[in-house]
DNA sequence: CATGAATGAGGGTTCATTCAT
DNA sequence: TATGAATGAACCCTCATTCAT
């Protein structure tokens, strides 16, 4: 692992749980075992670090929301939107680090980063959308989900994502497992056609 | 208003978007029309006056939660249920800027104050917590609620709180107030008895 | 006992354990019980009050200095010089705190303050010297002191008062007071005529 | 000499001088030409810094000490005694700066440090004890001192090291050098044997 | 590629002091 | 007489960054 990746790798642990402003550079690099203007080797600045890692981990987002969708192609509607639940969220409790630089990156990027990070979302949530919008309407169509407006359908899916996404954070692997499959049960038997 | 109040409203609203190690407290005299020493005429450390700003939204935060529930003691478990998402989210739908700060110190709590933080937050979670058992229970023995493990039922109606908690940040509250409407028929039509 | 006493009281204990710099008027006005701007009820500043203090410590070791000196005015020379001794520091050691403000004031005086304190100690000193010399020269007079030359008799008793004073510091009174007449009986021997 | 030994060397002046309380930082850099955060490339506090120059003066004031004694290995007890006294103060004298920072240091040490820096005076001291000791001793036996309770001897050697000490402040060296020699003879004269 | 030295800017905090009350 | 509010100056220290090596 060169120096670079490994600048990279404990920034992100840093950022993730000090959050830009509350990670000083130094914190980065005592723990790399290198002096602090090493990073400048590879980086412009701290901002750019920033932005690198940023870069890294949309495209892992990216990839692994993707990769629960086409895994999940062959099931029922059921069957494949609680793939992307649990191929999103297996994703993330494996890399719990990144997951929550993801989040606060998102939710509260650093003041003069906000405008580069805000521009860059926008793309995966927008595939993630689609697709969820596609089984939807396929659900209805094939009967399977009450026949509803497909937005509210929609939105109700994304809050169950993001609450889901939320409460990661309070509990530990195991047991959010089981709360992902129970809160999926009622989430469906709400939205299940009858 | 006095300037320790003035402080105190300026510094919400700046710890809400910047942060705390993001703020600077020249940040906020600056914006009140004060001298940096001034807080300490007040406050004895930057850290006391985010805990002093964090203990009054705990309070008013808890105050309108449990003002929604009275408000609704009269209605059906549905009516009641709903309330507390309601009666929760107008208040902060209101007061965006203390939902952001909250919200902020509870997911991203500045490293010294992490301790004092998550210890709060417990409090006020465990009687909002207590509130909805009870709805929960009263709802499975009158059956409008289908007879279900109750945690997975609690489980649920908060996984549904802290989507919407969530959901605040995108949408303006126009659209937030109906998505809430939408949402929750979904959950309840997934829990209600058949 | 006036704010104002209770303050030069305070602060005095506090200048002699943490010097001038070392002591913020907050330290001074906390223990008294006070807020910090009442100093300037009765000083016109820090400086004022410390020049205050100091004049009282002044006064006062003069007194005690002469005080000792008439006191044993009826003995021998050898009880007479024993006593400037003795006087001294009984006093001194009665009022260790003061005690310690004028060493330190004397060696180590404030860079603001330090040409006015160094002008006042010439007197007490002068004074003392004067009462010195003249039982030196009685003493070798009458035969009771060896006949050498009167400085180096002198200097020779400024240098144990000086010993003696740095000793203070590091014994309790009365391993002091013992180890003050085994010295004195030392020096003695050392001076007394054959 | 590099910029630490420059910065080492300048605080030590300033130190003696202004005490550790009443020199700034900025003084210190200011003088060596240099910004104040250069400090913290070499030293981690300004604490760290005086314990630095602390550990130096000490380190100086044992050689200094203990080269006097082995010089005088060979002579008279009442040669090598006063040669203790010359060592060490011919040392002092040149080294002016040094004992002005050592004795403050000794007796108003800055509050945080005080610990640490009375530990540090017991063990050199020690060693100077102990020489003293068997000199005295051997003076007893050989006769050339007067039989008397070796503690009383050493209480006034001490107490005679104490006062040549305190008055290094207010002579030069030239006067110095002759009132050492002549307080000497008056000491010897006193604990000779008869 | 990596360091040690150094810096400019700024951060939180302390402190003596002022002033209206 | 004494306070609370407020300030200007200064202090110690941190941090991102530069640069010669």
């Amino acid at each position: 692992m060169t120096t670079r990746d490994k600048i990279k790798a404990v920034a992100m642990t840093h950022f993730a749980k000090g959050g830009y402003e509350g990670t000083p550079l130094s914190a980065i690099t005592k723990e790399v075992g290198v002096t602090t203007p090493a990073v400048y080797a590879f980086f412009g600045s701290k901002e750019e670090l920033f932005l690198s890692i940023f870069e890294d981990v949309l495209k892992n987002h990216y990839h692994s929301v993707k990769e629960a969708i086409e895994e999940a192609k062959s099931g029922t509607v059921e069957q494949r939107l609680y793939q992307i639940l649990r191929g999103a969220f297996t994703y993330h409790v494996s890399h719990e680090e990144e997951t929550i630089f993801y989040k606060r990156a998102m939710m509260f990027p650093p003041a003069p980063l906000e405008d580069k990070l805000k521009e860059r979302f926008g793309e995966t949530e927008g595939m993630l959308t689609g697709e969820i919008l596609t089984l939807l309407t396929e659900g209805i169509e094939t009967g399977v989900i009450d026949d509803r407006p497909i937005e509210d359908l929609l939105d109700g899916f994304l809050c169950l994502m993001d609450g889901l996404f939320l409460q990661m954070f309070y509990y530990d692997e195991k047991k959010y497992e089981q709360k992902l499959h129970n809160i999926w049960k009622l989430f469906w038997s709400g939205i299940a056609g009858s």
